[in-house]
RNA sequence: GCCCGGGUAGCUCAGGGGUAGAGCAGCGGAUUGAAAAUCCGCGUGUCGGUGGUUCGAUUCCGCCCCCGGGCA
């Protein structure tokens, strides 16, 4: 299919069929492939992540793919910093892009842009995040109003961060928020959108089919080499669909068929939450596959 | 063939004369620097079938069917 717009974006659940249609459109207008995926930039999770073969990505040039290391926490600002250059850089030369991924908030960022705050220090991000033995209702006392108000006390993650940002800079992060981003595609660029939504038990079967695949094509070792890196179990890495699964297999916790299934399952749950995001946010404008 | 045990939600099972409940799975929702994370909400059911007792049966009784185990 041969586009007009410089840039498409191709979003849908796992397990939808993104890639090969990705793989399709680049080579029909000649565009490049971006990553908007959070786990298919780490180098660590090739198999488990379902990032492309270096047999697909040689059909097509691909960028952010595994260009990360799992040692490191990424989110979305880094993404967003990954992506500037090749934007500029591609608009430039008149190149199309094909952005491609799960991950609905790095879709927003590109689209509505995010809320400017300053980074924090690792001192202050470790403050928060070593107080394990402390609970998420403790630490939402802590909060400062604005914060507390706004979120549950059993939202942990949130919290901690809330409280990161107001230690760092004595603002709450509600007030940080309120200032609008700038988004990296202006509203006047021309955008091809499109949802890649596959009936839900489509997605089912095709998530448990391909973590079969998976296990044939050697996850395992995949795991097994992730575990020797011995991050920390907090590092975004260790906490991606199948990894926690298997490393309790590797570990002689479960048996691989248990194993197996679990990680099956949370697949099929994070299918659901992306399908809500994109079904409740990517209304206007997208064009259902 | 006979004797036990069991047939209750998609799965594993609890319950018990007033049309049922847990875990997991599933479904719905939120989402501003970890987002494949984190959080919130929702039982979805001919209680194997069929007669009977009863005001009322998923529960008690009879018969039948199915699944385990035992004796033959």
């Amino acid at each position: 299919m041969k586009l007009n717009e410089d840039i498409i974006l191709i979003a849908g659940p796992t397990a939808s069929g993104k890639t090969s249609a990705s793989i399709n459109l680049a080579q029909a207008n000649d565009a490049v492939i971006i990553n908007a995926d959070s786990m298919q930039v780490y180098e660590d999770l090739q198999i488990v992540s379902a990032r492309p073969s270096d047999e697909e990505a040689s059909q097509a040039p691909h960028y952010l793919f595994g260009h990360r290391s799992g040692l490191e926490a990424y989110s979305v600002a880094h993404w967003l910093e990954d992506v500037r250059p090749l934007y500029d850089k591609f608009l430039s030369e008149n190149r199309k892009m094909i952005f491609v991924g799960g991950t609905g908030q790095y879709f927003n960022v590109l689209l509505e842009g995010i809320s400017p705050m300053p980074d924090i220090s690792p001192e202050v991000r470790n403050k928060f995040r070593s107080m394990e033995n402390v609970s998420s209702e403790a630490l939402h006392e802590m909060l400062d109003e604005k914060a507390a108000n706004e979120l549950r006390p059993s939202d942990r993650q949130r919290i901690t961060r809330a409280l990161e940002v107001f230690e760092m800079t004595g603002k709450s992060i509600v007030d940080w928020q309120s200032e609008k981003g700038v988004p990296l595609i202006p509203a006047e660029m021309k955008v091809k959108k499109f949802l890649v939504m596959p009936p839900r038990a489509t997605i089912h079967e095709r998530i448990n089919m391909r973590f079969d695949r998976m296990v044939e094509e050697g996850v395992l070792q995949e795991i097994e080499a992730l575990l020797n890196k011995r991050f920390s179990k907090s590092v975004p890495v260790m906490k991606a669909i199948g990894v926690p699964q298997l490393a309790a297999y590797l570990a002689g916790e479960m048996e691989l068929d248990e194993a197996i299934e679990k990680a099956k399952a949370a697949t099929r749950q994070y299918a659901k939450r992306q399908s809500t995001w994109f079904n409740n946010s990517f209304g206007e404008g997208w064009v259902i596959l």
